[in-house]
DNA sequence: CCCAATAGTTGGTTCTTACCAAGGATTTCC
DNA sequence: GGAAATCCTTGGTAAGAACCAACTATTGGG
């Protein structure tokens, strides 16, 4: 029957360690769905970034979203030939790209954040409307105490 | 300055996304704990399940938590030579290991515990008793509708 | 003009997690 | 008693993320 874990109820008493498995959970569908939208994790938080704040540069992203420089290359070598961003040199300063959501990246952006929607209500089944709405925000509470010494 | 992320408020917005968020730094906190235990999360964990289901084979242990048998193994090489469990070879059917908490196991379990509280009082800083209780609470509500499929 | 700093890229390491295949020892079934 | 199954172990593989050093090109300061 059961090859279902049974985990001790030591274990279920400690928050971080439920956090820790739906979090994984629901990291892991939300990869699976935007991998049939050709993209990542990373890429949706670039164009993420980019429709919220406007044109950056790679540093600018990388630095905002703690992804080190050369790690966006990579995603820049996805969403460059999907056509989800528009990269071109800054005039100003040659050296750096001046990178924007196109009109395509906007609309992935738009189907990616519904999947998140999807990924939420399956994650979160178990929970009414009321209760899927407390959890969010006592998550982004604790979030917003916790980022400024997020990377200690 | 600030070379705290700055993170989207699209991705803010996203149950899921501040799940991993916290969770992972959860997970991480907790791991770096243990390891002035010299123990990892798995053999937490495996202490866990033998405090409250009783003494098991590896194989239980391994389907009980979900971890591959092969994985298993490392993790007995942590316990066994800090003496934190007693494995001796099932006298009825001696393929089988009979793994057991010994006394300092459990001392060592209780010290776990006693740093997933300090994990989750620095995790949740921003978060009353009652807000704590009340996410705890729809966590574990959560994972409970979660976990029929949560391998799939 | 030269030197230092910056933006991006390349190529690599390390760590973690999760698997899977095969083999030795032991038991059970027929 | 032999075949098949079970328990543990060994030794891989593969994916994912984070990190770092060194290189090219461009810029700006002196």
């Amino acid at each position: 029957m059961s090859d279902v874990p049974q985990l001790p109820p030591s274990l279920l008493g400690i928050t971080a360690f439920l956090l820790s498995k739906v979090g994984i959970a629901g990291r892991r569908r939300m990869g699976d769905r935007l991998r049939g939208h050709g993209i990542g994790l990373w890429d949706m938080a670039v164009l993420a970034a980019l429709r919220d704040f406007g044109p950056a540069s790679q540093r600018e992203l990388g630095a905002r979203l703690g992804i080190d420089p050369s790690d966006l290359v990579e995603v820049m070598d996805t969403l460059v030939p999907l056509g989800l961003v528009e990269r071109e040199r800054d005039p100003e300063d040659r050296r750096r790209y001046r990178v924007a959501v196109s009109p395509a990246g906007r609309a992935t952006l738009e189907a990616a954040l519904r999947e998140a929607g999807e990924v939420r209500d399956d994650l979160l089944a178990a929970l009414d409307e009321d209760e899927r709405a407390t959890l969010h925000a006592l998550l982004r509470k604790a979030y917003a105490g916790l980022e400024p010494r997020a990377r200690a």
